[in-house]
RNA sequence: GGGGAGGUUCCCGAGCGGUCAAAGGGGUCAGACUGUAAAUCUGAUGGCUCAGCCUUCACAGGUUCGAAUCCUGUUCUCCCCA
């Protein structure tokens, strides 16, 4: 019976997942080597990814591996996630130009939980083995760290691009930061990984577990590593930046940010995020740029959110942003009658929670940026009385709401 | 341990004791334009009861009519020597 059986494919259809967009696989031959014994003896490998749980939210970044991991769980493979909540206390230096502060034990648990919800949106977790670093690492004690610290050389890690970049700027350096890259290297000795996946930026890391596999007398891990997507505007991913598409966000804010991603960056994505094959990337890639990127606005809020949703938001987008039409469903709020029955516009706007302060409002007001039911105010001083009809109120493009009269 | 250089507004970074809410760039916001909330161009960018007032230049004191700029102490970072 063929259901019987973990491993489901072929050696092509499983060399094909390992490589659909990955940057480099180290050693290929090695990987398909092991794949074709595990094929002929049934035995799933084991995919090791870790996760820091540094920051409470993922982004599509983040997904990036774990839609290739899911692709591997599928053929049959067993996945281990690795939640760094002992790595996270570190901090992974990688594409790092700071030193960061050292977690607690109290924020790394409060985003753990975020973390493998959010892991959950792609990967089946009922197939997933979900393990804490720091479990062996807490029972590794002072002695243990210490033998650890022996396996690597300063110069060894100094070689490392970061550390180089921020030494030669004369910026810091942790010491806590040289273990980092052996704490995750431990990690694959801990589960045996057969393969590890990571980011491009994982590269050191990832050859750090190869080295102490080996001294450790494991087949040292196959890598496959995986391309870094910058944000929406071209620069890194990051949620400071107001770049990035986070997993939890609605399928509105997966369209709307998705539709203004560079042109330049959807080859990638499309590989990337969506699993459409190939041919059909190409072919939409030579048509026109915003069919499709609307097209992977909507493959990718689909995957998280289902069609109806995703479609709903291609809607909204077309309607909001392309035809310039106001949003379907505007907030509402009342005129507050403790503050009388006039009120200067701009602090007007403040207290309608439109913009952060009347300075914000007076800017935005004075350069034209303020609508009242479509009429633009330029005198942040105009003292508006409460309307006797809902009023539309307008800050830019983007901030909208109905202010209603006061309660009878 | 010794010596030197530094910590400036969201970020980077300039800043003769007064004319500094503090150059410039990035970001952000607003306007124009656009297939796009992209790119490009223009303007704005601490707060407020806004032609004036209040709070900022690591922290705490001090000198001075007046300090981001001078002095003292504390703290953090980098470099050189040991």
């Amino acid at each position: 019976m063929a259901n019987s059986k973990r491993l489901k494919g072929t050696l092509g259809e499983h060399m094909a997942a390992f490589q659909r967009g990955a940057v480099e696989v180290i050693e290929e031959r090695e990987l398909e080597k092991r794949l074709v014994r595990a094929l002929a003896e049934d035995e799933p490998m084991r995919i090791k990814f870790g996760m820091d749980p540094s920051s409470p939210d993922l982004h599509l970044g983040h997904a990036i591996p774990l839609f290739k991991l899911r692709d591997l769980q599928r053929l049959g493979h067993q996945v281990v996630l690795i939640v760094g909540d002992a790595t996270a206390m570190v901090g992974d230096p990688s594409g790092r130009s700071m030193l960061r502060p050292v977690l607690t034990r109290e924020q790394v648990a409060a985003n753990l939980e975020t973390y493998t919800a959010q892991a959950a949106l792609v990967l089946d977790l009922e197939r997933t083995e979900i393990v804490r670093n720091a479990g062996w690492f807490d029972r590794m004690g002072f002695e243990g760290i210490l033998q650890l610290t022996t396996r690597m050389t300063v110069a060894q890690m100094v070689e490392r691009d970061t550390f180089q970049k921020r030494l030669s700027a004369g910026e810091p350096v942790g010491i806590n930061e040289f273990l980092y890259p052996l704490m995750q290297g431990w990690d694959s000795v801990e589960v045996r990984a057969d393969v590890e996946l990571g980011g491009t930026d994982q590269l050191f890391n990832l050859l750090v577990g190869r080295r102490l596999q080996e001294q450790e007398s494991q087949r040292p891990q196959v890598m496959v590593t995986t391309p870094l997507v910058n944000g929406l505007d071209g620069r890194k991913m990051s949620k400071s930046y107001g770049n990035s598409v986070g997993l939890t966000d609605s399928a509105r804010e997966m369209t709307f940010g998705l539709m203004r991603l560079d042109d330049e960056a959807m080859a990638v994505w499309f590989l990337q995020l969506t699993r459409l094959g190939e041919p059909e990337i190409a072919e939409l890639l030579k048509g026109h740029p915003r069919t499709a990127k609307a097209r992977l606005a909507l493959e990718v809020a689909g995957f998280f959110h289902g069609e109806k949703a995703a479609a709903e938001a291609a809607e909204a987008f077309n309607r909001e942003v392309r035809d310039k039409e106001l949003p379907a469903d505007i907030p509402e709020i009342r005129w507050d009658s403790s503050l009388g029955s006039t009120r200067a516009l701009a602090n007007l706007l403040k207290d309608m929670g439109l913009v952060q302060s009347t300075s914000e409002a007076r800017r935005a007001i004075e350069q034209g940026g303020v609508r009242w039911n479509g009429e633009v105010h330029t005198d942040p001083r105009s003292e508006m009385s409460e309307p006797k009809e809902r009023v539309l109120v307008q800050v830019g493009k983007k901030r909208v709401m109905h202010l209603l009269p006061a309660e009878a």
